[in-house]
Parts: C-alpha cells; sequence; structure tokens
DNA sequence: ATGTAAACGAGACGGTACGTCTTGTCTTAGT
DNA sequence: ACTAAGACAAGACGTACCGTCTCGTTTACAT
C-alpha cells in the first residue's frame, strides 16, 4: 500500500477502501489454496471481486502484494507476561511457531524472502513491514527481564541493538528452520529444549532433557 | 539425479554424463544473472548446449534442477580442526554464510524451500540432498568435542538425534536469516558473538562484546 | 471468422478490426512462402505483429485460419458474358485456373481438403464458405444459357439442384485435377478442348482438335 | 520404396522383407485411425514392430512413405468388359469410387497432392507411382470402344496423348471432387449422370433423369 | 569356423512447434 | 476519476515429433 500524500480529498471517484481490505484477504485464500508459485494476479481479482486494473494501481507487483498480506498475520503477536525470561521466550516463540504453521505463511514469507535477494526495494519493504515491526518484541522481552534483574542493564545502546539483532536471527531463524526446512513442528518440548540452550547455552543439554 | 536402476546396459543410446555436468553449471550461471523467478528451462537448457527435452528427461521441473544445483554448494563444508569447539564452530560456521553470500545459493535455496512447502516430494528431496547430508557437521563436531572433554558424552543415542537436529536448527536458522532475512554479513565479529551466545547462553552477553 | 451474437456493445476492449486483416493476409504471405505443412501460427503472429493469443482467440486452429484465408481468393471470380454458354464457361473456368495458380490456394486448397476427411466440422466450412458460394456461378451461368436457348429450362427443382452439383463437380474437380494432380497448365487450349467435351461430349473429340 | 541398383547380393544383412510389407501395411492403418496429419512416423514403426531407424533407412519421409502406401490400393482397379463405353466407364468409375470412400485413401490421397504444390519430387513420385500407372485405363477403353466402333481412331498420337490426359483429368477430378470436396456419395445413380454427361454433352440433361 | 559388414531394436540427442497460461498494459463503457 | 470487463503483445510453460546419432545385437555372405 503506497501513501498517498495528504490523503485530502482528491478530485474524482475515491478509492474504495473494501478493495484494499478484499484483495489481501483474496490472497491470503489463494496462498492457502494455491500457494506462492502458483498464485496468479488474475485469479486474486477474480477472487476480491475486483479488476485487475484496481489491483495493479495499488500494488506494483505479486511480491508488493505478498509482503503486505502476510505481514498483517505477524502483527497479531504479543510478548505475554509470564513471570520470567525463559516463560516470556516460549510463549512468544509458540505464537511465532503457530503462524508458521498455517499455509498462507509458511508458503508465502519463504517466497518473498527469496524474491528479496535480488530486489533491494522488496527487502526494504520486508524489514519495515515484517522484520523491524518484530523486533519489537525482543526489546521488550529483554527491558522486562533486566527489570526483573534476570540480564544485566546495557552500557553501550550500539551494542544493545547488536545485540537485538542478534537475538532476533537465532530466536527467528531457529524456528523458521524448524518449521519451514526440517519441517517439524515448533511443539512444546522443542520450544523448552530450544529456550534453554538460548538461555545457558549447549553445555546445559547434557543433563535431563 | 534419478538414481537408474543398476545402470547395467541398458539397450538404446545411452545417456551422456557430460549433459549432467553441464545442465546443473548453467542452472548455477543462471541463477547467479537471473535469480530463481526468472530463470526458465529454456534458457539453462540453450547455456547448457542441451535440448529442452533432455533437461526433462532427466528432472522433472525447474524446483528440482535448482534442488541439485544447489545441494552440490553444500558439499564443500569441511570441518576444520581449530582445537576447540569454538573455534571449530566459527570455522564451519564461517564457511556456511560464505556459501550463502555467493547468488547462486541466496536465490535458489529459500525459493525451493517455499516451493517446499506445498510439494512433499520436494520437501524430502531437499532434506536427503542438503539438511541430512549436512548434518554430518554437526554430529562429526559434537564427537570431536565430547573426545575433547568440552561436552558431556550422551547417553540416549534418541535423545543424541534430537539435539543435532535442535542444534543444527539452530545455527543453520541463524545464519540464513542473518544473511537472506536482515541481509547483513555474517562477518567474524557477528559468528564471534553468536558462537558465545550458542556455547554460553544469552546471559554471557552482558560483559565485554 | 466466428460471428459474435449481435456483436452489441459487450463490455470490455472490442476486437481489433485491423488483426483480422492482418492476419489473413499473414496467412497467404506464409503459405506462399512455406506451404500449408510448414506454416506455423507463431509465425503468421509474428508477420501479422499480432499475438499467438489473438489469433487462437479467433480461430481454432491452422486448418479453420487457412480455410478463412484461401475463401477470400475464391470471391474475386466473376461470370463474364460474353455471347454464349461455351465462351461464358471458358472465360470462368480461366479464371479459376488463374486463381490455382497461385501458390497461395495451390498448397492450401488441398491441403484442408485432405483434412476435412477426417473433421466433419472442418468439412462443412469448406462447404459454407468456398463451395456452396461459389455454386452461384454455375446457377447464374445455366440461367442465362436458358435465357438464350442454349439450354432446355429445367422443369423438377431438384433435379436442377442436383444437376448444378454435378456440373459443379465436373467443372471444378477437372480444373484442380489438371492443375494440382496433373501438374499441366489449364491454358486457353486445355479450355478450349475442356468446353467442349463438356458441351458436346467424348464423341465431339473425333474431328479437328 | 528406392530400387537398390542391381539389388545383387551386397555384404552384410540383407534388409528384411517383411518390413517393407509391414510398414506400408502399419501406415494405412494409421492413416485409418488418425488420417494423416496426426499420423507420425514413431507410431508407424511402433505399429511395425520396427525401429524409426529401419524406417528411414527406406524412405526420406512421411510424404514419400504414404505414397507409397496410398498407390497399393489403385492397383486393385481393373476395367471391366461391360459391353458398351458407358457400361465399361461406368463401372470404373464406381470402382475408382469404392476405393475413395475407403479412409486410408481419402486422408491419404489429397495430403500429398497438397504436399506435391511445393515439392516437385514428390509430385513427380505421386505421377509415376499413382497418375501415370491408372492412366492404362483410359488408354485400355479408348481401344476397346474404337473396336467395338463407338469411338472414331484416332489419326495423330500426340494428340491421342493429349486427350488421354484430359478425359483423365475429368473423370478422376470429377469423382474427387464429388467424393472429398463435396462430401456426397458417387454412387449408381450419380455415376449414371455423370457417364452420360461425359459421353453425350451438357445438352443432353434436359430430357429425363 | 571365423570375419566382415550391413541391418536391426532401442532409445537418447538437438531442435521446432504446439496450444495454454500469466503478465502487465491498454481500451472501452458504465458509475 | 474511478470502476469492471476483457482484448492485447510478450513470452514461458511442458509435451509431442522430428530426423539423427550412438549403442549392443543379429544375420548373412565370403573367406
Amino acid at each position: 500500500m503506497q501513501s498517498r500524500s495528504p490523503a485530502a480529498s482528491r478530485p474524482g471517484r475515491p478509492r474504495s477502501a473494501a478493495a484494499d481490505t478484499a484483495i489481501l484477504a483474496a490472497t491470503r485464500a489463494a496462498l492457502v489454496e494455491l500457494g506462492w508459485s502458483k498464485l496468479t494476479l488474475g485469479d486474486v481479482a477474480t477472487r476480491a471481486g475486483v479488476a485487475k486494473t484496481t489491483l495493479y494501481r495499488r500494488w506494483s507487483g505479486k511480491n508488493e502484494l505478498v509482503v503486505d498480506a502476510v505481514a498483517e498475520l505477524f502483527d497479531e503477536l504479543r510478548l505475554p507476561d509470564r513471570g520470567s525470561l525463559a516463560a516470556d521466550i516460549e510463549g512468544v516463540v509458540l505464537q511465532f511457531a503457530a503462524i508458521l504453521a498455517r499455509p498462507e505463511a509458511r508458503s508465502g514469507l519463504m517466497a518473498v524472502v527469496a524474491e528479496s535477494t535480488r530486489d533491494d526495494a522488496l527487502r526494504e519493504r520486508i524489514r519495515e513491514s515484517i522484520v523491524e515491526r518484530q523486533k519489537r518484541l525482543v526489546v521488550e522481552g529483554r527491558a522486562r527481564a533486566q527489570a526483573r534483574g534476570e540480564l544485566p542493564p546495557e552500557t553501550d545502546p550500539a551494542d544493545a541493538a547488536r545485540t537485538a539483532d542478534l537475538i532476533f536471527d537465532v530466536v527467528a531463524g531457529a524456528v523458521v528452520h524448524r518449521t519451514l526446512v526440517s519441517a517439524e513442528p515448533a511443539d512444546e518440548e522443542w520450544v523448552r529444549s530450544f529456550t534453554r540452550v538460548l538461555l545457558l547455552g549447549l553445555g546445559s543439554l547434557g543433563g535431563a532433557a
């Protein structure tokens, strides 16, 4: 969705707000049924009850459309306050895994990431709409853990940012890899093991599971 | 590449061994120039100096072809013996990051993973050709660390397998996410930080970088 | 060319009228250069400056297209009034022979007739577009000869139709066979001999040529 | 079938005589089932229990093969002695019509004639194998009619040849056009009408049918 | 009996065209 | 100015045949 400057009352028939919603919903439905590679913009337009022209007027192509359709899914994520850092991490990872279990996310997310390796504008759009937007969970979680005394307060803000990035890559990467590449469920047992490694390191795995 | 039963001398003209090599090389070249979504099998055939039919006789489609072309890249990975578990991990992660920095891997790998979310046969092929094949690095690395006394020996073999899977998901996932999603280089500094978290846990990050 | 019901203003962009003309002309040009069997629809589309889809939207295949392209050639035929039945026949047969001497007619006509032996819809299309349309020449010629008193008026209309069919088969068949099978020119001398046989019968051939 | 110079015992394995027979029969069977345009040499080879190479060793392509396969059909034609020229003509025309009613002849004959408009070697082959070979019927029929006194003896041999060609074109052309273009049966009634016109001319049609 | 040479079956090969599909643009008429 | 509908140019898709080739095997004749 490209922002229209002041959205001030421009001449002519205004754009239908309902169309945007219908198109994004139709995109997700098509992702579920067909997957990314068999999804066609003509089909999405038909499902949304909209002409292809309308669709192209608002998005420049399939990739941008899918990014927007998928990005909405991740806005559901909430950081629960379960009383401890470990419990908080487990909670948010399980939510993340649940989203990745939905076919519209599975197929769409990896596809646009793949496309973004050759399209800088697309990569920036993904970063804005998905990555940076969810990084808030790491920042909040760490602040809460520091308040509880579970983690030391950081000194250098640049260092803090670098650390947040690292944690985000480790957490998101592990869940995505488990779910999409290894194709195994990120269930409660796995999440507990993962959280222990994250907090204590590999050495902690020696003892009881 | 599908295994021909015993390759026993069947009647008719035998398949050209050179064609396989040429096709896979052409596929990688096309991935570099065009990326996955603009790669066409007709173009690959032309680059390889081969007819489209020859290509379809050996691979059932673009996805299978790209899996094979990309899988060969990861066979270069070696587990160096650098004297400590941390150093070994850093070494192999840097190699992995170097492969993911190559455009033929970046574009191809995520795309086939995306496709595999809707194609079980493809997912199995990826697992066989890439995931399980490289999991050897985790197994070897752990054995070496246990020999050094850096990690406790495992007792339950089922548990050992589960742990290897977890480590693989964490390592591979983090590097892939850093490289392709966050689109930041997995350079020596990042690899050191990552390895420290992996071995010691989040708490270790408080002190000096 | 399939008639669109009332061609009433249907929604959407109307079909380009220029495309039809360009396609049929391109088809004839391709018949001249390549002949029927090497004519490809992709090539016709390119020559006409039109996409293949546009072509397939209007014709169901090569045969239908060639029938339409060839049929237009025969619409040039005119029945001259040369004062006698013999002279009229000679005139129209020479025109017919001249058309069959053109490569776009030679190659196309026989080919679609051959195809029509296994395709009833195609046969009907040929009959409508070519055969029945030119049968007018026989009907007009006979009426004129009857007006001159050269032929007796017919009594039974069904019999008249049967006779017109017979004459058409004899005339068209002889010229086609001479031109395409025997591959000899249907020149003035031949046409004179043929007309004499047609009017007077084989016995008339005994005397002077 | 290209004649091998002296067929003298050349070295090496001799060509299988059975293969020729099987291939021509398979060609006719394929013409019946598929028609000319869908007949493929690979399919003919399979039907004949023969490799494609064997087929190409003997015929240079589809057209040559079909000419040979169809030519054999016309060798069945016999000139009956029914006592009068009219009866003789009717007899042989009915035989000719019967052959053209068979699907292997219908589809194949016109197709190769169409192809021959752009291939001089093919036209010559058709003339040799089919046209000139059956022209004997005209020559014999005329000789018999002259012996009976129904036709005057010819004086100029060149003129006689020209007349035989004309008659052949008229008879063969009319039957082919009736059968394949008009797609009406050349039944006894039609043959009687046609023979009357041929012998007596158009004027004879005025009276009773 | 052995050697030589061509024909044989099988099927892979480089090509070309097929008819369909999707893309992104364009042109109409209707709102 | 916006919409729905659909035609348009472009070009990839995966399949089918083409006619050629490369195999290993078979069949004849001439030593």
